[in-house]
DNA sequence: AAAACGGGGGC
DNA sequence: GCCCCAGTTTT
């Protein structure tokens, strides 16, 4: 017998299989960012902009001070000047300097692989310490932004009003593996087709699944 | 629960 | 020119 909450299941693992087909995501895509320290230098700078700034001011921050003892060191000024095409840069560039100063004192230089010890991390929530938890550590852990939210509501996976809804409510539904991929995946489908605004439900691969598709 | 932070690119 | 955007912290 198939209750309620076992179909539920099988429609968003159903859902992220014909999402990582059209997305082509694999688990050895990660390879290129496994190093902890990388995932949260560029996640924290990710905050509220979008994916191609960020990129160039993570990798320019890390080419200069590719170390935790490194960044620690860094005058701020040139930090500032280094995340400049990022939102939010004057604070970023503040609190990527405290926060390598932190993992120097107290972590000895590495970046923690618990939830409770990111989330002490300044300027790291819930966000932030779960994309360090997936892409730096394959820990299973699932990373709740504007994307995961909007898509997993539309699809009827879940009803929330808020991210920590949808964390809890999608961590019941999804077996450890799907977790390591459902951020990845639904922030492509979110830039791409699922898009706040003017979504492009004809090109959608999951359309026949989705509460909110309307017939385009 | 809502505002503050805070700036470049797309329309 | 206006509006939006891979969040977190503070009020």
């Amino acid at each position: 017998m198939e209750n309620g909450t076992t179909k539920k299941k099988r429609k968003a693992v159903k859902i992220l299989q014909i999402l990582a087909e059209r997305y082509g995501t694999t688990p050895w895509n990660w390879h290129t960012r496994r190093d902890p320290f990388r995932v949260l230098v560029g996640t924290v700078l990710s905050h509220r902009t979008r994916d191609e700034m960020t990129d160039a001011a993570a990798r320019a921050v890390l080419a200069r001070y590719p170390t935790p003892e490194s960044l620690a060191e860094a005058p701020v000024e040139i930090l500032r000047e280094l995340v400049r095409p990022v939102n939010f840069f004057k604070t970023k560039a503040g609190r990527l300097k405290e926060i390598a100063q932190v993992l120097c004192e107290r972590h000895g230089g590495c970046v923690p692989d618990t939830m409770e010890d990111l989330l002490a991390l300044p300027g790291v929530g819930r966000k932030t310490a779960a994309c360090v938890l997936v892409y730096g550590f394959r820990i299973p852990a699932l990373p709740v932004d504007t994307h995961v939210h909007r898509i997993s509501n539309r699809l009827g996976v879940v009803r929330t009003e808020r991210g920590e809804e949808t964390e809890r409510e999608l961590r019941d539904l999804l077996p450890d593996p799907w977790l390591l991929l459902v951020n990845e995946l639904l922030v492509k489908h979110g830039q791409t087709i699922c898009r706040p605004r003017n979504p492009l439900c004809s090109q959608c691969p999951v359309q026949e699944y989705c509460d909110a598709y309307g017939g385009d």
